[in-house]
DNA sequence: GTCGTTTTTGAGTGATCGTCCAAAAATTGC
DNA sequence: GCAATTTTTGGACGATCACTCAAAAACGAC
């Protein structure tokens, strides 16, 4: 009963997830959530609450629909291992050029944004990069047991150092346009974590 | 001639630097500003231009007030040398406890923040990164010269890669209020990069 | 059709944003 | 003391902020 949505909440999700990821939280003001998800305000007021509520519920998709998915098809795949860790952390940057820079990842902006100012919010954040640092552990575990990399790797050791790594990177790639300097570092901190076939 | 100056620009400096470090620039208002400078919106402005220009200001005073003054106390030293780099990135959260949260780097905060989209801004921030890694890469040289790692070990590449890890752990810092964790991921850091005696 | 319910609409809320300016105050040169 | 110059003061500007709400519109039940 009642009058029906006349627009798809994960749709409206997508393009707020876009906003947010491109500018940041405070950035982002709901007039440019608006045009983004093309509601007026008290559509967006009715369906998700305020400001605050839509940006836990935008993280929360990212993690669903960007982390998640990556991590199952990169680091959760039969592939070999080393590249697909490689290939891992070259998505989060596969589509930066001088005309697009790179947004980075969502809840590294929203970590070094929002810190721990905010308990909910820091609480997904963590949970997001666990599961990334999880399956880089996975993926290690499995170059392991294949004789991909020397038993000497600890891959507990060996995946929080690369999703340190990560991290760094990440920051590099909201510094730079050049793909190729990213994928130079990617490899780099690969090899010096012993990451790499040799 | 004309009325004197009833403030140092330097003392305002250090009180902006603080809130733009600590909150951020989009966060920070004129207001608390204002409030951190003791000083009238009209004194503010006839100083320093607006916002912008007084966040480029202090981007300068942090570069050489903070990182100059840590690069020059920790990497341009005589002490020895692991010692010494553990030192300067420990340096960068040693105030980090559950009242007091790290406002981590500036520089990394204004490069999630605010990436390229400002030239002015961005060409700062590399350049007090660049500070940085030269400085890590003079150190590890010095360690190399004094036979305390390995002599497989390229300076520049474990500059980069230490660079790349520290910008990792400040983004850790934002996320925990445990100096101890933050200890951890730093001493395993230089030891994944053969950045340890042994 | 009418009623009850939910969603959409779009103008409107007070607060705060960055910025500006005219007047007052303080200093130097004469 | 007076004029010239600079800084300080504090209120005011329009714009934008996050957010609200009453009315209209669109549905299902009957």
């Amino acid at each position: 009963m009642g009058r029906a949505r006349a627009f798809e909440e994960r749709e409206a999700l997508d393009a707020a997830m876009l906003v947010f990821w491109h500018q940041g939280y405070r950035a982002t003001s709901m007039k440019d959530l608006e045009d983004a998800t093309e509601l007026k305000p008290g559509s967006l007021y009715h369906a998700f609450g305020n400001k605050r509520a839509l940006f836990l519920r935008v993280i929360d998709h990212y993690i669903e629909r960007v982390i998640t998915a990556r991590v199952h098809h990169y680091l959760e795949c039969d592939g070999p291992p080393l590249e697909e860790l490689r290939e891992f952390i070259t998505s989060a940057f596969a589509h930066v050029s001088k005309a697009t820079p790179s947004p980075a990842c969502l809840l590294l902006n929203t970590a070094v944004e929002l810190g721990m100012e905010d308990a909910e919010v820091h609480s997904r954040v963590a949970t997001g990069m666990r599961l990334v640092e999880r399956g880089m552990q996975r993926q290690i575990q499995r170059a392991r047991a294949l004789g991909q990399i020397a038993e000497c790797v600890d891959p507990r050791a060996a995946a929080r150092g690369l999703a340190v790594a990560f991290q760094g990177i990440l920051v590099a790639s909201r510094m730079t346009s050049r793909r190729a300097s990213l994928m130079e570092l990617t490899d780099q901190a690969m090899h010096q974590l012993g990451l790499s076939p040799g």
